[in-house]
DNA sequence: TGCATCCCATATGTATACAATTTTTATTGT
DNA sequence: ACAATAAAAATTGTATACATATGGGATGCA
């Protein structure tokens, strides 16, 4: 080992991760088409070591299947199963919210969430949203749906939330959205923003029936959401995991 | 490549993976002792890239846990961890109940679950259980609740609930129980297999949000269940995972 | 012309060799 | 005697070489 590109301190492990990772979300490697080992090494840059270990972790990830016969391929999805995990992680939040409601949390503990609150609010409140707000609104979004997990102070909830998002809410690259949906986005934005209201309230109160209640809820909106997206054929929130379904729908 | 021991096609990174989930689960291996590769090379006898693979595996698999200077140790958790995942589980298996009842299940699909279900009463309702039936209880549990899984018919749940049962069900070799506490086992076996019987019926009659109160209940009945079995120090059910906590409880 | 069999090529699974970092131990100085 | 520094040993990360299995193509036979 004697060279560092720019990146230096990463693990070749890691890049190779990262960059197959990115190969599968943005679409690029398609659902059903089986990873070269050889391949991986030409566009990572890295050894068959570190890129087979990104395989086997990816594997596990659930964005590969192994082939029986040997090597992986990119794991198909169905649109239900997108569905399904933007419910599964509504039902994993929801514990996570009344897991903090129940054990209480400290008035400092839950100063971030609030800021968090605060930020979403600044920028849901502004009408008509930009294209540049809604952009910077989905990464608000998911620190203000980090932090509430790491609220339940729960650590096999924590990473098991971690992983079950990783289909629905994945953040590649190529993240579009049409002009023509913002109103209706917008609209979708004020009444998520409520759940987040209730959330942080219900625990706050340490109400845990309410903020479990409330994140399930969400879930749902998150899921009509998604169904709407894919009717329209538009890119509205959480669209890059349609990367991952078998038959191509928007774009 | 020329020999193969008695087991045959079984790749080497499946048998190093299994070795070592073995010793983890078993105690052998400590919470927060480092893995030392070549350690484990010895041990499973097949070469450092299994052995890695293996490491990586169960790592993601949430046994292990990267030391930042390099390699990894035994994940090491807390009672609550444990206590927590149960509750993650039920939950987990709240929602696919709910699935299967929503989403309605064939008669045919549902056979098995009902064969499972009769096997489990024929052993709760003699009386007293033996050891011998305890032990084979324990099987036939996690059978009856694998295709309750499977009923739900949701990959990316199934995924999750399979990983999330990992640690507070999984049943190494040595899994002991005090003789003592064998009447006390048979009453809340008792009450288990009631919830088993609603879960069932519900979920035939469509009655979703009643299917997955009542697997939350159970997941709540386990919990109790491992803390009266931390009190006592005994080995009543489920207890295997206890080899995962960080301060020895029981034995 | 179609099918089956055999051979070759390619790709994966495994092993080992090498490089670099980390940890431990020993030695020296205060 | 204790601490700090340096050197050595061990361990991990990476690369490559080798063996084996699988798939495809070509050839021969029906």
């Amino acid at each position: 080992m004697s060279e560092r590109d720019p990146d230096r301190a990463v693990s070749q492990t890691v890049r190779a991760q990262l960059a197959l990772r990115d190969l599968i979300l943005s679409g690029r490697l398609r659902p059903g088409e089986r990873i070269s080992e050889l391949g991986a090494v030409e566009t990572t840059g890295v050894s068959r070591t570190p890129v087979r270990m990104a395989l086997v972790r990816l594997e596990e990830e659930g964005l590969l299947e192994a082939i029986p016969s040997g090597g992986f391929m990119v794991k198909a999805f169905t649109e239900r199963d997108i569905l399904d995990s933007i419910e599964l992680r509504g039902v994993l939040e929801g514990l996570a919210a009344r897991f903090a409601a129940e054990r209480g949390v400290s008035v400092r503990d839950l100063e971030p969430l609030k800021e968090s609150l605060a930020e979403l609010d600044q920028l849901v409140t502004q009408d008509p949203v930009s294209m540049e707000a809604f952009s910077s609104y989905v990464a608000m979004n998911a620190r203000f749906h980090a932090l509430l997990t790491e609220l339940s102070h729960s650590a096999p909830l924590i990473r098991q939330i971690d992983r079950a998002s990783a289909l629905p809410f994945a953040s590649p690259s190529g993240f579009v959205m049409a002009q023509s949906v913002l109103p209706e986005a917008h609209q979708i934005l004020i009444i998520a923003q409520d759940h987040h209201r209730i959330v942080v309230d219900a625990i706050e109160n340490r109400e845990g029936a309410r903020a479990e209640a409330v994140m399930r809820e969400h879930a749902r909106l998150a899921a009509r959401n998604l169904r709407l997206a894919l009717r329209n054929r538009t890119h509205l929130d959480l669209l890059p995991a349609l990367a991952l379904v078998r038959s191509p729908v928007a774009e």
